[in-house]
DNA sequence: TTGGAATTTTAAGCATTTCTTAAGATTCAT
DNA sequence: ATGAATCTTAAGAAATGCTTAAAATTCCAA
């Protein structure tokens, strides 16, 4: 993935540069405005990184131009504005995030790794000890033998491996596979629960799903 | 933290609390204008979260008769508009950003650790000694030894832990991890402490908790 | 469209863990 | 030595999670 990072101060460039290229990035940096769009209209950009104030064009310049011939790639400002309003003007210029400085690098990548999730492809292969679960075939295996999961078992069980070794909230869960916004207060997700570590009959010494009691749920190797 | 809510509608209220709590947070909620300017005033919360519309008083004039006391505190606008204008008029009033209506919880919650950073420390890993504590997967370890706390155990270590090197006054602690707000009579904290320090095993070299007389407790790295 | 099967959700009783209280033991400062 | 504060323990109360079964919903084929 192919990252343009049009940005004047060289401090922050660079620690966005090398910080990048260690997550295997191929970063670019344009430090003024006529030369980033230069480079923004190649087109060799996955997506784009944009200072707000730049010598030479401003960054809502720059993004307004470049929509103009790239309307998908993501667009991402970096700005020093803390008022609300200029932001989402930057925004309405054809923006599709902004991140306030000063900021920190994990914050910047997690919004990128968003930006750029439709265009990464995900893994479909996950696992979680002896069982894997793949999101293309929507099969789960535990060892050579298929697992027959319902439609939200496996949507429960898929959340929960890819958040593997973090602990998932009920809130969050609900949300992300009930797709439940407000207040919930029934057992469902108990009910899943039991299903999964029913069907997987996880044994003791494979106690891969474990309850954190006020919290939720994790998924780990123990 | 001390987070305030002052939203009629029940369901997003209660939604939001318990979800906010999860993250251990202090959540009080107000279903009203009146009571929620109140409650705001009292200079106890640390970000407020405002409905756009609500009967008695509206989220503008609270936020604009809030920000002459507090002029620093955060103030987020849970709005159903989506109209810029009326947007941008409420951020005049003051607030610090907005979300739309329907949001969903890791919208706000990044939203609102946003506002907080300056205040809570960015990171959600904290240390004391050779105890690490890690908010966002509610875990515990001493040295490479995971040590399993209740959700109480884990909300006064954290409290601790963030008031490292401060004299954490006993109406302080039950105010911020039990959320009672009047005088406190019953040997809960000490019961807990006893508790941390069991689990935490700590020996008389690593008596990170030390206990202050006619004051309270102290965390801090020996 | 309809009937039946599969899936999803709700609800209720039971089991377990956590929380709170209280009381006696211990420590500390004067 | 004395009284106040804190520590420790244990037991009952409350909360949370597990399990099961039945009700509601969805899906699919006839």
């Amino acid at each position: 993935m192919r990252i343009l990072i049009v940005e004047d101060e060289q401090g922050i460039a660079a620690f966005l540069k090398q910080g990048l290229e260690e997550e295997s990035f191929a970063v670019d940096v344009a430090d003024e405005g006529k030369s980033g769009l230069r480079l923004a209209l190649s087109g060799e950009y996955d997506i784009l990184l944009l200072d707000w104030m730049l010598p030479g064009l401003s960054g809502i310049e720059i993004c307004r131009q470049f929509r103009k011939e790239f309307p998908t790639t993501p667009v991402i400002f970096l700005t020093a504005k803390d008022t609300l309003d200029e932001t989402l003007f930057g925004l309405q210029s054809g923006a599709n995030d902004y991140i306030k400085k000063p900021f920190h690098f994990e914050e910047i990548l997690e919004r990128i790794k968003v930006q750029l999730r439709p265009k990464m492809g995900e893994h479909s292969l996950f696992t979680l000890g002896i069982i894997t679960l793949n999101t293309e075939t929507h099969q789960v295996f535990k060892g050579k033998e298929e697992i027959n999961l319902t439609q939200k078992e496996f949507a429960l069980l898929e959340y929960l491996i890819r958040n593997k070794g973090k602990v998932c909230r009920r809130s969050r869960i609900i949300e992300s596979v009930w797709d439940i916004h407000f207040e919930y207060n029934s057992g469902v997700i108990d009910v899943y629960i039991n299903a999964l570590r029913k069907k997987l009959s996880l044994s003791d010494e494979e106690n891969y799903i474990q309850t954190i009691r006020g919290v939720g749920y994790i998924a780990k190797e123990i």
